[in-house]
DNA sequence: CCTGTTATTGACATTACGTCAATAGACACG
DNA sequence: CGTGTCTATTGACGTAATGTCAATAACAGG
């Protein structure tokens, strides 16, 4: 008897939707969201396909919704640069700390994070609310940050903030769903160790010079 | 009458192929990837939808073939980077030379690499030959490169030579599509120089210390 | 035990895809 | 010039996934 979802079930609102999130999610542990199907996540909750569509518009918005709850751990990271003061030694600490903390999110949320950049080339909202809420949003931060830094002397004044600020952030972005975005390959401590030390490295040198 | 094509013409299966490929370019100056469908190419070469599948197994494969034409210029780079001599100076040239035919590779075909960047997202086999074929290989190149001048005391040893490879290839990429791969955006004089000037800071700066 | 609300779903219309047998250009040959 | 052959081309079909909606049935409150 194959399609026998048992006897209907009524739940609440608010919990079928957690529910639908949290097979998106669990899905997206498995495999890539290009073969993300309405039906591929509906079937993990019990649910019939079409009750997809009384919570979520189409499957983009249930990735901007997945975003929305990461979202929160990435913007963090604005104030963690802002925050900083601009006298030398501390303004190598708070990017290491930073670029740490970034990292550690990509490691804790890499497939769904993936599943959303992935999401963003296919859909027009998704690329709208990944770039400018997210991407740009941190360039900016970052750029202000730097903007600083060249006028307190501590970087060098042949960088253009922002665009330096862009290039870095967009490096740091698809370096770290390159290495922790794959769905079923959990990076080992030595992993994990290399690649945060190459940002950091990268960085540190870019806007402060040799260590 | 809309439909009206006019008599059926018959072309050689070569002069076709080419005008599907010229087709998909054109397409791609006007609109993204996304909303480029079998149909929305083919009317622009006169033939109907399904005569695309005498020529391309998909969409995919279309694209793939798209990548092998630009994919000779890329290739160039690879013993740019190789075939210079590890003395001091001339690192940093080799590698500014590199840096500005990269660079203009992606002005001069920005949309069409971003739609294939964007299509390794959609299909595994674009996946597998955009980043085996090309991201890969760049990041061995520059990786050789970097061991090369870590091993004759340019380049400072604290660096993972193919990490810092795969983060600087990947960044490069990601920034100059964001900077030159939307269409109807053609980049001024000024921005195709801060673009560059950016990059090659962080490649600079990174590789061989202060300018 | 009713009854109204509303979560849920079966069934439908739509779009793009990929295939294939049938059609009709163009060239070769008489 | 016919005329026949080859094959580029296409109409028509089956499939997969989407998004919608009227009908259904689970649960809460009386």
């Amino acid at each position: 008897m194959s399609g026998d979802r048992g006897p209907r079930r009524r739940r609440r609102p608010e919990e079928a939707e957690r529910a639908i999130l949290a097979a998106a999610r669990a899905f997206l542990e498995e495999r890539p969201f290009r073969e993300m199907t309405v039906e591929g996540v509906m079937v993990r909750t019990g649910l019939s396909r079409p009750a997809f569509y009384a919570y979520f518009r189409d499957r983009y918005d249930l990735i901007t919704r997945l975003l929305e709850g990461i979202g929160g751990l990435l913007f963090a990271l604005d104030w963690r640069w802002l925050s900083g003061g601009a006298d030398g030694g501390e303004a190598r600490e708070v990017l290491v700390d930073a670029l740490r903390a970034g990292s550690q999110t990509f490691v804790d949320y890499g497939p769904v994070l993936r599943a959303i950049a992935d999401a963003a080339g296919y859909d027009a909202r998704v690329e709208e609310v990944y770039r400018y809420g997210l991407i740009e949003r941190l360039v900016v931060a970052v750029g202000s940050r730097i903007s600083r830094d060249v006028e307190a002397g501590i970087s060098p004044g042949e960088l253009d903030p922002e665009q330096t600020a862009r290039a870095l952030v967009l490096m740091t972005e698809r370096y770290l769903l390159d290495a922790f975005g794959r769905p079923e390959r959990r990076p080992s401590r030595r992993e994990r160790a290399v690649v945060f030390g190459t940002l950091e490295e990268i960085w540190v040198r870019t806007l402060y010079g040799r260590a």
